[in-house]
DNA sequence: TTGCCTTATTGACGCAGGTCAACGCCCACC
DNA sequence: GGTGGGCGTTGACCTGCGTCAATAAGGCAA
């Protein structure tokens, strides 16, 4: 079900030794190229840089390191999180394959938060200034950095709102539809997958102890929405699901 | 305290008779030009349309509508809101002079949410794709509106922070804190100010009760941090209200 | 396998903040 | 300048989730 990173360190053509290219690449219509043209995607292709996977609890960044660049998520998942004045961890976001993160740092040039791998993790790296001479000459790309950007402030208040108010179920209810929902995009099971954060990850995300998390996935389970084993997830009723997460 | 805003409709010689220009504008250290030079600011200040203020509880735009220009403030308050599925209201941001909104609208060329005004209201409209061509001119424009929204982001992380453990104290406190700061930038008093805000937008927007809003600004008062009188507020002893909003 | 350590589950109990209700005070509009 | 309606405050009570504690279940090393 995970997506296989190539190791392979020693094939000598390809331009970096884990991933041929953007072009070839089975995920270039969630990422970054998404609304290119093929010769535009090679140009950018030339400023993505591959480099060997992260393993799990591996850091990609560190809040207040120096911004660079932003990263794309080949393959594994990494959370976002922020440490508070009194030392407190926020886990701000999780990340699956296409998605791009480190977008909060462009604001003052210094990471706003850290990101770390929960599993194997591999990552595409765009140097943040090598992507801004290109999004001036090719409006495409501008066009699309601006909207990822956007989505990722438009899914923040969404996060807002679901912290606001909302109760314990509904909270891990819209937790797991994203999760299916995201899976689905990538051909993944939106039934059917494998939780690749811990209960505790997952409570501090949603504003949540881990004995609440784990008494909620008790309770969807006893009322057949979920099954839960372990790290293993099973939507049985998914419309239900949706009903609880704004309720 | 509050900036004036020129109503004489009858000035013939003004591109607009709203507001002579952004060169002119005493917000332009803090809006839009900010990085740009003087040829620059020209050229943006022939995109920004001025149009008549908000009266208020007037909206500026609604959720859904089609999104067709970011704004910036120019006098005035705004709240930002979004309706969720179940009908209740979540209030995302307040925006002050000088602060562009409307951004959440670029993902999907939909507005994300809806902005109102607190009370009367001026501001300048920006229409996207005029920026966005200038943007891939204006390397300097480019980047300050990457940053802009960048720092979107990182503002509704913070959020996503307070609301996700903070104490009710905690959370007014660093409303108020981010209140002050933000007048401190536009050169008004940090300490003493008139919240344009009502209680029952403050709540939504911390996740809170109208009624634990209340107690909480009359238990500052009492520990002689604030002094509240109705919508003007004096912050007695900010140190201890920063203490309070990391708690 | 055994043993250790981390992660998850479940129960009992307490408390911060929500809910409901009553009341007072602005202030806008006749 | 009176009056009505919204907004804000305060009190009493209730509840959902946090806290604390004990136990179970994985996962990994040796």
């Amino acid at each position: 079900m995970k997506l296989i990173v190539d190791r392979n360190e020693d094939v000598p053509t390809a331009p970096s030794p884990y991933q041929a290219s953007c072009t070839t690449c089975r995920l270039s219509s969630l990422c970054l190229p998404l609304a290119l043209e093929a010769a535009e995607v090679d140009v950018l292709d030339r400023i993505v840089q591959r480099s060997k996977p992260l393993q799990k609890g591996q850091h990609l960044y560190r809040e207040s390191e120096h911004f660079q660049s932003v990263f794309a998520v080949r393959s594994g998942t990494l959370k976002a999180y922020r440490t508070t004045d009194n030392g407190r961890e926020q886990v701000t976001g999780f990340y699956f394959p296409g998605e791009i993160l480190g977008m909060d740092g462009i604001g003052n040039n210094r990471h706003a938060s850290s990101a770390k791998a929960l599993e194997t993790a591999a990552v595409c790296e765009i140097p943040f200034t090598a992507l801004e001479t290109l999004s001036a000459k090719m409006p495409h790309l501008q066009r699309h950095f601006f909207q990822l950007m956007s989505r990722e402030i438009a899914e923040d208040q969404q996060l807002i709102t679901l912290l606001s108010k909302s109760s314990a179920d509904a909270r891990v209810a819209a937790l797991l539809v994203s999760i299916s929902t995201r899976n689905a995009r990538r051909k993944l099971s939106a039934i059917r997958f494998r939780l690749s954060m811990s209960r505790v990850d997952i409570g501090n995300y949603l504003g949540l102890t881990v004995e609440t998390v784990s008494r909620v996935f008790s309770r969807m389970q006893k009322l057949g929405v979920l099954r839960v084993e372990n790290k293993e997830i099973e939507i049985l009723d998914r419309d239900a699901l949706v009903e609880m997460a704004d309720a």
